[in-house]
DNA sequence: TATGAATGAGCGTTCATTCAT
DNA sequence: CATGAATGAACGCTCATTCAT
């Protein structure tokens, strides 16, 4: 939505600050970057970045919160709409691969500075990322609840949601020439219903053979 | 295992030089340590470390490439004596878990440096972890081959596996009061487990019931 | 005196910003003090400032000006009532403690940029210093020719006199729990009369005995 | 004593920074000075300064501590020569007069440094002041007991002392061209002599004329 | 080989000053 | 007159790298 908005009209100074930042990160890592880079992409002078954030620092942090926020909302929206516990699923691969693919300079450095030992960043975004954890956890939650889950680990349940997730989007930033992150939509789902143990809702046979089972499997590859 | 060596007698400055940069390197990240510290760790002048690499960069490069390398052959051989795919698998959880908790430092570097823009880093460690992925893809793929997995797409298995097996690992480096990794073997194999729709191998009965399958999820878990 | 007209009614803009950069550069020194400290305490804009001074400098330099300017006028006044050169010399010494017990702040600057090397702003202030260096000068002058204080180098009496105020007044502006600076009139003055070799003025005896002149002493301390 | 040794031969680089920072402090003030003038002047690069200080603040309080130490000791030892407390005065005003003219740099950046309401400057050298503070009153405590001097304020009779010598070496230091600051000595010290009331030591005639004492204070002027 | 003092390019940040409103 | 957002030059400081010993 900023892109857009940058796009068609006005854009605020902090945005397009953090929108360069969010460019110029990507391309060298927050380190490598000179704040003044950061500032001639965004067309400001040096010092007008320090009337937006306290130092180099929280450009950083802001830039995390703001757009991993922005993320977590898009993701508990789509998820509002899900029904059944394989339809969740599916939103959350699909609504994280989106993202991430609209936004591939944000997707290099969140990926990145979530692995960074800093103390300060991390508590810093902290807050979005547990939420998006929250979220995975819950929709596990719910399908051990209406029963379309055995009873497993959550976190391990997590882990492995979102260690796949964010390895396949690794895996497209770092291609050269990658196939666009949708078409892994399927086959990670798939993936994550075998994984998960994942049976049909209530209403339907309890009883599935297992070439059914091969079946659904091929249909989702 | 390079710990052990240093305690018990003589180390090449080489080797503690590399020691000293994981350590350094994982307390506060490659660019924000001063190849003064790394030479202070590894009790040589700042200049010697000069001697043993063109550069900084280099220093990281090598060191990821050495460390990586030894996981590689440690994990290869480990994998040589196993016979059937559920057993490579636990292998493969098990010996990444067991590698990454016995070597932290290492840890916390590897995962940062893997997700870093910088080509040069990329492509010079693509090597070994290139390899590890091929190990891990050879045993989805002799699985398929052994009919004990169905046919799915090689590459997101890979990025399933590797992806979980990171994030559990980052888990567990960020947490200050972690758990010991190695608990975590058995519940995540048995979530690999269901995500490749892995059946008992060849010699035995090819059709199993649904209860037939949940069981061995409840023993395992 | 300023503060008084300042809390009852209004203040000029121009004596605002005075009076605010009289309060912050005491508070820090002058390079240490940023324009916008002096705007924010004055309650005006940073702009506003230079529409009433050239710069930074001009500010200090009239700030100087306006204040000194007003204690030498003060100082003159009180003068003028004064008939015998002891009664100048303890007016020297009250008001100029008086003056700088009460502008507490000004005191600080002063103090401190009457030494500062810049040619600029010393040359600046030099009117009403050496303004004051000649008051001083004079009342010695006058004491000698009528006979009330022997031939002496005026320049090295006024160094005296002014250097030992500066002192006192450095001294009680360092201190943390300073005893109020009028308390030093009559220890300070004995020590100017001394110095100054200061006789009874004519219409009295000429000669006097030594333990005249030490009950003198003695009466003042 | 530095400034002789560098002329004659080699100066260690740390003389050499403190030397040059000496002469830029003083040439435009603390705050005025970048740190690459004092490497300028010292030829040396602008890094090699912070292997010698931690910051260019130390390398202001390390200057004057060691200036003023060496100015201390200097004193110390030339009082220790004095019988009598008009000897030890003469000292004082000799020493003071000749250490300032000899060392002018150091002069201006001291007397300027002394007025600063940086605390942490004033604290670091407030050690060596404080001592010279103490010698000062340790001789008119002295004079005191000898009887050579009447009961009087010691501090008011050292803010005396030291403020006048002070000022004397300002008005010394502003000036275009002054005359030696050694030819004011006596006329200083006559002024010293006529505050404190010193009388001739114990042995001589306790009795003497105001003419007597005329005739002293023509022949020291 | 090994040292570590020295270098100087480069970066984060401040702040006096301007100017469009 | 008044504003305050914006500027960009300048400075303090770090640290990868070199080289004389």
């Amino acid at each position: 939505m900023n892109e857009k908005m940058q796009a068609v009209q006005y854009v605020s100074k902090f945005e397009r600050i953090l929108n360069a930042a969010t460019e110029a990160f990507a391309e060298s890592g927050y380190h490598q970057t000179p704040v003044s880079k950061v500032a001639h992409l965004a067309g400001v002078a040096d010092g007008t970045i320090y009337l937006y954030f306290k130092n180099k620092e929280e450009l950083l942090v802001r830039l995390l919160q703001e757009r991993l926020g922005d993320f977590i909302v898009c993701m508990r929206r789509e998820l509002s709409n899900c029904k059944t516990t394989e339809a969740s699923l599916r939103t959350i691969v699909k609504t994280h691969f989106s993202y991430m693919e609209q936004n591939r300079s944000l997707a290099i450095v969140v990926r990145l500075e979530l692995r960074k030992p800093n103390q300060h960043v991390r508590s810093a975004i902290s807050g979005p990322l547990l939420e998006y954890f929250s979220l995975i956890e819950e929709v596990v939650q719910q399908g051990i609840e209406r029963k379309e889950i055995p009873r497993i680990n959550l976190r391990t349940a997590r882990q492995l949601i979102f260690g796949s997730l964010d390895e396949a989007t690794t895996d497209w930033v770092m291609a050269r020439n990658p196939q666009a992150l949708m078409t892994c939509v399927e086959p990670m789902l798939t993936l994550f219903k075998g994984a998960l143990r994942l049976r049909k809702p209530k209403g339907r046979k309890q009883i599935v053979t297992l070439q059914k089972r091969e079946e659904d499997g091929n249909a989702d590859s």
